[in-house]
DNA sequence: ATTTAATCGTCCGAATCAGATGGTCCTAAC
DNA sequence: GTTAGGACCATCTGATTCGGACGATTAAAT
């Protein structure tokens, strides 16, 4: 039984909506606009399409509200806890995107002239000790809820990834003229 | 004049097309998995077609060779060079997207059983360090080069990345059970 | 000469994306 | 107790991006 190839969107949804045991894809956004969405971002419409196309493959179950928003609520089946747990299971798992746009101007910075790439350097910093503070402020929040073990975990690495580019681009400020 | 929205790997073509002062879709192709492309993939479909779509544009000019291959040469125009100039001037650029395949996992660890995780970790620890280790053999041959000098920086930050990855996932390995 | 490998280019169906649009519900001001 | 406004919620669409199949050309090896 071979699934048509889950995409990660397919597996952010089946662990939600596992974990919450019941989930309606306006839940979904909200969980992920206050967690890994910080980082990595999914289009809400996503949020709503794929749970159809997870039900159409019978990992996920539908409840339709039969009136006024006929909100539907989706749950797990056997065979979508199946396939979360396989992949779970999986150690392996494709190599990591970085798309830093602040980079790929820097990259070309030999074309660029006199003080522009400082000043994008400075609004680099800027844009991540921001970054940085808002992470901390969650992190209270969460750090000691034994339940949040490993979303906790998640926004230690945003952390960890906030606080390089913080540092990076305060050298590259550094070092240039200007 | 409003350019219809040009996207990052529009730039990435433009900025290397003005570098290289001309080049084949081919040759960004190969420019690319040997730099950026590392971290921030970019199909090699887009860097035949995104050519063409800037030259309809006006900002890069065409010439083909009329036989054999019929490659294509692109060079930079007067347009794209000031369409290019102008981004690279403005100092702000959007939010980094990091995409971490094996994070997402961890994000549900409360719902895998046993040493999955810890499996996970490992594997990721074998991951970064050999990346760790790819970057370093390149870094070796290009730290000096003072014309790298920002493709170098655009580097460090993949190593700075990778190290922050590997303590992170390493961190993880050793804190759980297994 | 022939095979093999490396180089190079195009195409297409599928997945992804941003964002416009529109409906429903709650509340609180009148 | 009506109504206006804002928050909540859902769907749709056209454009872009994506991976990867496929095919052609050239260079190297036998």
């Amino acid at each position: 039984m071979s699934t048509p190839r889950l995409s990660h969107t397919s597996y952010l949804v089946l662990g939600l909506v596992s974990g919450l045991d019941k989930a309606t894809p306006y839940e979904l956004k909200q969980m992920v606009s206050t967690s890994l969405g910080y980082f990595w971002t999914f289009p809400h419409s996503q949020l709503y399409s794929e749970p159809d196309r997870l039900a159409d493959l019978g990992l996920l179950e539908v409840d339709q509200e039969d009136e006024g928003r006929r909100r539907k609520q989706y749950s797990i089946t056997e065979a979508g806890r199946a396939e979360l747990e396989a992949w779970l299971r999986d150690p392996d798992a494709g190599r990591a995107e970085v798309r830093e746009p602040g980079l790929l101007k820097l990259f070309f910075g030999e074309l660029a002239d006199g003080g522009d790439m400082t000043r994008l350097a400075q609004a680099r910093v800027k844009l991540y000790t921001e970054e940085l503070e808002r992470y901390e402020a969650i992190e209270k929040t969460i750090s000691d809820e034994p339940d949040l073990r490993y979303p906790y975990a998640t926004l230690r690495l945003g952390i960890a990834w906030a606080k390089t580019c913080l540092a990076f681009w305060a050298d590259i400020a550094e070092r240039l003229p200007g």
